[in-house]
Parts: structure tokens; sequence; C-alpha cells
DNA sequence: GCCGGTCATTGATCGAGGTCAACGCCGCCT
DNA sequence: AGGCGGCGTTGACCTCGATCAATGACCGGC
């Protein structure tokens, strides 16, 4: 468990972003526009656990991990985000966490003062943040007390879009496939899910053998019954 | 780990809170105070997963715990709060864990839509949700990486006051000693931790061997040395 | 005092997942 | 083409923590 993962040290984001006033229809604009518009490609580093920070971010588009690490070296990957989420928080000036894109992403980054002076913006966060609180207490949930193959299915049901990990559409209904894309590496997948590699490609192997899963590329599944991948998972 | 703990149902508080005006000189007041004011004894609870909530709770006194269950009857304890924190948020409008109260409490219950409605609230709220989600960082650090004696030993040091986990006063600093309240039974910490009775109990009498910890009574511990026992939690 | 219930401790054994190691696949570079 | 490096898979083995079970400490009620 030592060293889950040596030299994991990406490019940091220099100046592809853009300073200026953000003017986004995909996104409820909120009034005030003081932000600094970030235009990341994949694997991106945007902060490290520890900078200094004076700002708040708003994904817009595209993923981002939250991950730490223990002077040891094993890493923690604590969150997953999407579209909408946003990070950047800290108890103290100095981030808990680094923050890596895992796919091309937009962003937007407020200074805290900003934020601090606009009621829109912190309705805004707080309605966000009220929902990661609810996905940091269902991973808790998946941590502390599932197994390794219910992980697995947990975090492929998460990947579904516009299902969040929510039920199927029903038992008994016909099975229906998704093709899901899983922008990380086995391993860092087990960073995510408190495994191993290894553990966490024997349950992708196990599901892929009961017929669940069919894949040839690894970054690209087919959830070959969501159903029943959904019942797997612990959580029904 | 099926059914960690059965007929854990205690009583629901009914009726022993005031209706009105909260006024409360120990917590920095809000401008809202249009507010229920819950007095609640020890092992009550607030909320059950699943109820309908139209409120979010701001603890003024005393301490909260949230809890989740999967239908198996796997318990994770999700959250401990304490003075100052908040909760009562979802997606949904049912409540995604249960909290019962750890010891008595007194805490502010908000309507949504008076919290929707205020901005200082929102302010207050969004202030201490950002330092929950980076508690839950550290959490999720916790349940997916570390040992068992680790996570007690983190848990021990969560429990001093005013040290909320953070640092020793220095290696090779004299060995202080701090006398710690543990107001959760084993059972209680094994599902904060995600671990089981067991394990909890055999990793508190491994730090007792060891001289770091003395107690007779099981809810009072004494920190023998809280620099060694910091040390000991994976974190330095 | 005795008794029953709850909670904690301790021991013995088991098994899920971690560790170590070999190998396969694939894309990339020269 | 050949070689190389990164990633994933698979197998063999081991370990930490779970499970099962017995016992002990404490507390409240009669």
């Amino acid at each position: 468990m030592l060293d889950s993962n040596l030299d994991r040290t990406p490019p940091k984001h220099d100046a592809n972003w853009t300073l200026g006033i953000a003017s986004d229809d995909a996104f409820p604009a909120p009034a005030e526009r003081a932000a600094r518009h970030l235009a990341l490609g994949s694997r991106e580093t945007i902060v490290d656990e520890g900078d200094e920070t004076r700002s708040v971010y708003l994904l817009l588009e595209g993923a981002v991990m939250l991950s730490k690490l223990l002077p040891d070296g094993r890493r923690q990957i604590v969150e997953l985000l999407g579209p909408g989420d946003v990070f950047g928080f800290s108890t103290t000036a100095r981030s808990d966490v680094s923050a890596e894109t895992l796919r091309p992403a937009r962003l937007l980054a407020y200074d805290r003062r900003t934020v601090a002076a606009s009621a829109t913006l912190q309705a805004l966060i707080a309605e966000r943040m009220s929902a990661q609180l609810c996905g940091l207490h269902d991973h808790a949930m998946l941590l502390g007390r599932k197994s390794a193959v219910e992980r697995v299915a947990t975090f492929l049901m998460r990947m579904v879009p516009r299902r969040g990990g929510m039920g199927c559409a029903g038992p008994g209904t016909t099975a229906d496939k998704v093709l899901v894309k899983v922008p990380l590496t086995r391993q860092e997948i087990a960073d995510y899910l408190g495994l191993t590699l290894e553990t966490v490609s024997r349950a992708f192997s196990l599901l892929k053998r009961q017929g669940l899963l069919v894949y040839g590329r690894h970054d690209e599944v087919m959830i070959a019954d969501v159903c029943r991948l959904c019942c797997t998972t612990g959580s029904h």
C-alpha cells in the first residue's frame, strides 16, 4: 500500500486561461461575473495539496478529481466532480486536496472575496455543496461498509449519465445496456474506492465473466444489464 | 457484518422544543431569527433516513451523529458533528441520513425557505459546510487508506478539544496528557471507522498496552502522550 | 444481596483483499 | 520492424481484520 503510484506529476496548467468577464449560457450564470475562465486539457493539475488558494472553482464542463496524500505515499481520491460541482474550499489558506482534470474541462475561478461579497454566488455554491455533502456521505458508506465488488459496481453505476448511481429502470424490466466512459486508470479507480488496482481488476473481470459487463478498451465499458449491476451495488 | 447492531431505535424527540424567536449569545447570531429552538437530551433521534425534511439544522451545543443504513443492515456513521456544524441537506425532499444526539444538545431548525431567503444565513451555512466538506475529505482518506490502529488513533485525536486532530505540540516536546470524553459505544466507533467493534476494542487495548492510553471507564480516556498518539495516526 | 441486560475484552479461526510476481496487450518512438 | 514503457490481467501466497464464541465488568432493579 506504500507508494500506490509514484511519479504522478502531470504538468501544471500555465496560461491557457483567459482573464476577464465570464459569460456562459450553458450554465445558470451568477449575477457576479468577475471570474477567471479556465479552459484546461486532460490530466492537468489545477491545485496541489498545500498550495495557497485564494479561489473557489466552479466546474462548467468536463471532470475533475480531488485527491489527498499521506506522508508515506498512500493516496485517496476523495471526490470525483462533474459539471456544476464546486471545489477549492479549505479551513486554512492552503488547499487540503489536489485537483486534477480527468478530461478537458472548462471552469470558473472566483476570488474568495468576490464570493464572500456576493449573495447570489453563495446561494449557488451552498446549493451545490449540499449535494456534494450527500455524495460524500454515500461515499463514506461505500468506503466503510461495502465489499470490493459492490464498490466497483457502485462506481460504474455512478458513471452512468443521467442516473447518478440512482436506481435501475426497475427489476424485471427488460435489461437495458449503457456504454460508459471511464476516464480513470485502474490505479485511480482503486485510489477512489479504497482498494488496490489488482482487486479492482479482478472485480472488473468477475463482472465481465458474469455477463454484466462487456469491454475491449479499458476506458469504455458496456454495462450489459444495468438493472442487475445496480443490484450488486449493495444499495438495493 | 450483517446487522452490525439490531434494534437501535431510540425514542424520537417529541415536543421538548420551543417554537419562536431564537436568541443565542453564545453563537454568532444570524440576522434571521425565525428558527425553532430545540433542546434535546442524549440519544434522541432528530431525523430518520428517508424522513421528509423541510428544515436545516444548526447545532449550537452538544454532539450529533449522522448515519446511513444499507438494506441488509450494515451501518455507517458518516459524520460526527459539534457546535457550529450544520446538517439536514439533501438532494431530494427526504433526508439521506439519520441524525441522533450523542449528548444533550441545543440546536436551531430553520425552514428551508427561510434559508433560501436569507443571505446572512446562507453565508453562515456555506462557511460551515465547506469546513465539513474538508472533514469528510479527511474521513474518506481514513476509511480508504488507513489501518485499524491508525483509524482509532485518528479518531481519538479528533476528540481532543481545541486540537481537532491537528498536530501535537511538536515532536520531542514534553509528553502532554489530555482527558477526552468518548460519547460513543465501541460499536458506534466501529461504524464510524468502518471496522467491527472487536477490532476497535483490540486497537484500544493495544494502545493501552503501549502506554499511549490510560482508562478505566470506557467513555473517558486519558491520552497519556498526545504527541506519540498523533504520530500513530498515519497523518504525520 | 442477587439477577439480568448491556457493553467491552479476549481468544481461535477464517477469508477477503493485499502483496509479490509473471505475463500480455497496445501504442509509440526510432 | 523491433523494442520499450505504461497499463491491465492473472496466479500464488500471506496478512489484517472479520467472524464466532466465551468470559468479564458494570449498572440498575428488585
